[in-house]
DNA sequence: TAAAATTTTAACAAAATGTAAATTCAACGT
DNA sequence: ACGTTGAATTTACATTTTGTTAAAATTTTA
């Protein structure tokens, strides 16, 4: 579900937003009015479509009702590309059934987590739950950690570490891999920063959900 | 619903708009001052009033308060066509209740894409209402804020930030989604603009509701 | 047991946010 | 058109929270 639909009559928003999701690993596709657009859909059954408001002949709310009547489109996810928050398009675009909105223009930072907020949300990485009786989850939208009910304050990097963890429990995450997902590829730290911040991590949620293996990593077991 | 009245003293006007409408399958009825408009109003009941601002006689503001005052006819949506970028006349329809308004000279498409948005609206569909034991209803329609039913007062830029906080209470938006959406990305404000307006907004409805999540933004929690 | 790897501590650095006050800006009434 | 007013934004710090590092302590492994 990696393929994203954008459709809009403007060529140069087409290009803009084909080049950075490209860049991010997306498949794009591209469609300059509503009825290419729905034609596409069809066809390709994209993870998700960048739909255009403002558009000549047919325009978004239009396009997503349509696509949402028909049985074989109607569970693609819609965010709408609105002009700005004054016009209505927004809530008209919300009763048409469309998932989320972003406003133009566009900045490639905001559309990307955006984008991965929408997509998380039906593969159910949003919520991680350790099994049944432990009561673990992991809410990213509201960037929260409850245990057992208890809602857990974690800074920034506490937060994501434990995320990566538990986004596979029990497989072993190598200290490169947490460093590339949770720092970033460019950024230099030390290694005992990671070290710090399971430390921290496991004061927080209990010693045992992380084990070390030793010379490869850390894994998350509830 | 499908019906549409035009009120407007110009003829031109008043063919021109018919023409486009009846073309996209509206029934369309025309009157060409106040007291004509609300009697046909009354008579056949339709779903949206397209009501011109300057009329002789009687204006499209004391029209529409009259419509709003009247059982029979204060639920139709009504469109103000206002000459010009007249914030005046936009100001003061809002206040005597109007839905929307569109500026002449009237361009087909925009008309047609705005009254769609404006049938689409559902009364009441955007009242953003906290928990019900708590008191936050937040109206985007009337810009309205109550709190223990109280009125409250809030500029533009504040009662954004917290309606946008408030469509999805206990998410964290992070700061470039709050920029991107309350002040739209082409506008680059500095980095305290946001913190100022959380504060105020703090000020006004309260410490807890607002919380800040360091490094990624804030949320709403009723 | 020595070597290697990890955990812990505590001190420090850096980043993010809060605040008050000043400034700029734009709408509105006169 | 002009001044008034309130809103929006910036400024300049204060404050708080987070992140990092270096070094010592501890545990593991060979």
């Amino acid at each position: 579900m990696k393929t994203i639909l954008i459709i809009d009559d403007d060529e140069d928003i087409r290009e803009i937003i084909s080049y950075n999701l490209t860049k991010e690993g997306y498949t794009v596709l591209k469609a300059k009015n509503g009825v290419e657009g729905i034609k596409k859909a069809k066809k390709h059954n994209p993870g998700l479509i960048l739909l255009d408001v403002m558009m000549p002949e047919m325009d978004g709310i239009e396009v997503c009702e349509i696509l949402r009547a028909d049985e074989l489109t109607k569970d693609i996810k819609i965010c709408f590309l609105t002009a700005r928050s004054e016009d209505y398009s927004q809530i008209a675009g919300f009763d048409a059934g469309a998932d989320d909105y972003v406003n133009k223009p566009v900045k490639p930072k905001v559309l990307s987590s955006r984008i991965k907020a929408i997509l998380r949300r039906d593969s159910g990485a949003n919520v991680i739950e350790s099994n049944s009786n432990e009561r673990i989850v992991i809410n990213r939208d509201k960037y929260q950690l409850l245990i057992h009910g208890q809602p857990i304050h974690l800074p920034r990097k506490e937060f994501e570490l434990l995320a990566l963890l538990a986004s596979k429990p029990g497989d072993v995450f190598e200290r490169e891999v947490i460093l590339q997902t949770v720092w970033g590829s460019e950024i230099v730290v030390g290694d005992r920063t990671i070290d710090v911040h399971i430390r921290k991590l496991r004061e927080k949620i209990g010693n045992d959900s992380i084990k070390t293996v030793k010379g490869i990593g850390y894994k998350f077991t509830p």
